[in-house]
DNA sequence: TTAGTCCCGGTTTTT
DNA sequence: CCGGGACTAA
């Protein structure tokens, strides 16, 4: 067990062990590296790679999911589920829970469909079967008086759907991967024998579910090295339990424990600041992390007025910092606590043209269009998905209604039917017409499933995506919406496309394809990622990352530290790992900016200063504003939080409190003395400026006045439509 | 059954 | 502010 402090080269200890372990003449079957991230297991890969060559192409190395999902798909039958087993994403589990509660008739605010996926997930997590769940006195009693005595009920009716389903969740990739090493010896050994070598990257953050796969799997050879630093703890939240690390040491009794302490990624500086965040926290193992390097600069903390001017002054500073120490756009990051907040930053970024790349997000897989043509797959190799065939089986309209998907679902349940045996007989559950376009339906995925028997995934894809009618109704549909989704169905197609044409894989068909499409996330899809930008993320996602020059931004309290976790002791201390995790990405220089005001959901908030300021040792600070309480020592940001709330009680509000009826963000800042010219005489191929959609050139001009429309490219937003009657236009 | 309007809740974080 | 789901009218 490696117990390492940040930036003291966790992921390069595995890496060279494994190395070092195929120079031996290990084979590289017999090696599994975990991980928790896509992210880290694809880096991981890479430097192995460096090292020992394309022998590190047959390591098993991967995400806990990805991993698991891989041996659950060759065991399946074993524990009576299709090789062809769906995986649920988060949506498709929401969407069953909720189908659920309302055929149950339960309120849907108290049982909602979020805590109901928690409460599954979390009992999933520590293993506790539907069975167990509904026997244990405890859990009952639990769930009663918080006044949702069904939850065991619920829990019991989505595991039986997911099963008829052929369908697994994210957490029963861990689930069943217990059950099946629980209940199948030989399986459990075939696996021990095959893994002979285990390794665990970020150990601390496991949960017992996983904790016990690599428990089960080591139990023969014991040829297992975890690295961890409970400091950097960040997934409590999905029951991640830091008791795991202490657990190790009794489950192997010859352990050997290795600290890593120096830093060799950071200046003194931040290492220090780093070091006086954590010292805030009550538990935690001991370690002294220190660094030999340079002494470094002061941490930059900047104050802005909104989002928008932190922002600016984010690019801004990026520029300089560039300029004048000779750098690229790749050694800077900027780390947010929530995805929402990447926006405004995004805007000023492009602003001042400063390339970035966003990173996570809602991913591509996720986007409805996509999710659509998928579900089309999904059914195709598993016509038992309930999820999926809720999502197609009306669109593009085949006038099948709620009603008869409602009749068909009553039917599967009432006679425990599998939904395809229910489909492909609609006959006797449905009445004339809705019976013929049900038919129709299940004919049209008989006739898919003929396709892909004897096609290549891309000539099956096509087929589908097209013979669905999704690909027309998409591109009928001419929006700037509809534009970009017809598109990202083609990107889609191209993907399969690539894939179809892969040489270094054996079984290419589409099933193969979509089996992981679930726990695929948007940095499998990077075009170049040698590209030079700045990069965007939140914190949970540059865990393990480190740059030359880190922004943290927004730095307020009920943001960072998340209101959500002001309740407990333990989910404080959970935001102060993760502020830990910030500080330590950095190598040479980091700043720190927070506002003092800023927009949510829609209108402008006023904003404190985070709690976690306070708690940075103040020699290690440089700020860029005067405090409002003229010395530092008083207490600092805390005195300022108090400064300002006394100023809020007396003067007018400080910040224009600009109500936000004022139309959209503006993404465009007018030239000085914006005035709208007159459009009579606009043809195509002229420059035009909007007021908020900027610079653009006029791409077609259709209809006849008054009501002459033109089609505008707008350098920033990309194509509109505007009617000229209406729209505000300066002739450039 | 469909199309249109209204209302609510969501913003933690990942697989 | 946005999207999804619920509700309503035709």
């Amino acid at each position: 067990m490696i117990v390492a402090g940040a930036g003291s080269g966790k992921t390069r200890v595995i890496t060279y062990r494994v190395a070092h372990l195929i120079r031996q003449g290990v084979d590289p079957f017999n090696i599994l590296v975990l991980t928790f991230t896509n992210k880290a297991a694809k880096e991981m890969r890479e430097r192995i790679m460096k090292v020992v060559g394309s022998e590190a192409k047959n390591i098993w190395m991967g995400t806990f999911h990805s991993v698991f999902a891989r041996i659950l798909r060759s065991e399946a039958e074993l524990i009576g589920y299709p090789r062809n087993f769906t995986i649920y994403d988060t949506d498709d589990t929401k969407s069953l829970l909720r189908a659920i509660l309302r055929e149950m008739n339960l309120d849907d605010k108290l049982y909602n469909a979020n805590h109901v996926y928690g409460r599954i997930s979390s009992a999933k997590n520590n293993l506790i079967s539907p069975q167990e769940y509904n026997k244990n006195e405890a859990i009952m009693a639990e769930d009663r008086s918080n006044g949702r005595p069904q939850l065991g009920e619920i829990y019991m009716t989505y595991a039986q759907r997911c099963y008829r389903a052929g369908a697994m969740d994210f957490d029963d990739l861990l689930f069943k991967t217990n059950v099946l090493l629980n209940k199948h010896p030989d399986t459990l050994h075939k696996y021990q024998h095959q893994f002979k070598y285990l390794m665990v990257d970020e150990y601390q953050d496991t949960n017992f579910s996983q904790y016990l796969i690599v428990k089960r799997l080591a139990a023969v050879h014991e040829n297992i090295c975890v690295v961890g630093d409970d400091a950097q703890s960040i997934y409590a939240f999905r029951g991640a339990n830091i008791q795991n690390i202490l657990n190790f040491q009794k489950d192997y009794p010859d352990v050997q424990v290795f600290k890593l302490e120096q830093n060799y990624r950071s200046t003194k500086m931040i290492v220090n600041a780093a070091n006086s965040i954590i010292a805030n926290n009550k538990n935690q193992l001991e370690k002294n992390v220190f660094s030999d390097n340079e002494d470094g600069e002061k941490i930059k903390v900047s104050r802005a007025f909104s989002d928008n001017e932190e922002g600016k002054i984010v690019a801004e500073t990026i520029l300089q910092e560039k300029s004048l120490k000779n750098l690229v756009y790749k050694d800077f990051a900027i780390l947010y606590r929530t995805n929402a907040q990447s926006r405004s930053l995004e805007e000023a970024l492009r602003k001042l043209n400063v390339p970035y790349k966003l990173y996570g997000g809602t991913s591509f897989y996720q986007r409805k269009e996509i999710k659509d043509l998928i579900s089309y797959f999904r059914l195709t190799f598993n016509p038992n998905d309930e999820e999926a065939l809720k999502r197609v089986i009306n669109y593009p309209r085949r006038g099948i209604g709620d009603t008869t998907i409602e009749k068909l679902m009553v039917a599967a349940d009432q006679n425990n039917y599998r939904l395809w045996d229910v489909l492909a007989n609609s006959g006797s559950f449905l009445d004339g017409r809705s019976a013929n376009a049900v038919v129709n339906f299940a004919t049209m995925i008989q006739s898919f499933q003929a396709v892909a028997k004897n096609q290549s995934a891309f000539d099956t894809a096509m087929h589908i995506a097209q013979h669905s009618g999704l690909l027309k109704s998409l591109y009928e549909d001419k929006s700037v919406e509809g534009l970009s989704r017809y598109e990202n169905i083609q990107e889609l197609l191209n993907g399969i496309k690539e894939f179809s044409e892969r040489e270094d894989l054996e079984e290419k068909g589409l099933d193969i394809f979509l089996q992981d499409v679930a726990l695929l996330t948007n940095d499998d899809k990077d075009k170049d990622p040698n590209a030079d930008t700045v990069s965007l993320m939140t914190i949970h996602a540059s865990k393990g990352l480190e740059f030359n020059s880190v922004f943290i931004v927004g730095m307020e309290e009920n943001l960072f530290p998340s209101q959500l976790s002001l309740n407990s002791r333990s989910e404080l201390e959970e935001e102060r790992r993760l502020f830990y995790v910030a500080v330590t990405r950095a190598e040479k220089k980091l700043h720190i900016s927070y506002a003092t005001s800023r927009y949510r959901w829609g209108s402008l908030n006023n904003c404190e200063p985070s709690r976690f300021l306070d708690e940075l040792a103040p020699a290690c600070l440089e700020l860029d504003f005067k405090p409002r309480v003229p010395a530092q020592q008083e207490g600092g940001f805390s005195s300022e939080r108090m400064a300002w709330q006394r100023e809020e009680s007396f003067s007018k509000p400080k910040p224009k409190v600009v109500k936000t009826t004022s139309i959209l963000p503006k993404a465009h800042v007018p030239t000085a003395g914006f005035a709208p010219s007159d459009t009579s005489g606009l043809q195509v191929g002229m420059e035009v400026e909007h007021e908020r959609f900027g610079f653009g050139k006029v791409v077609n001009l259709e209809g006849n006045r008054p009501d002459l429309k033109a089609t505008i490219f707008f350098k920033e937003l990309g194509q509109k439509q505007l009617l000229l009657k209406f729209a505000k236009l300066r002739i450039v």
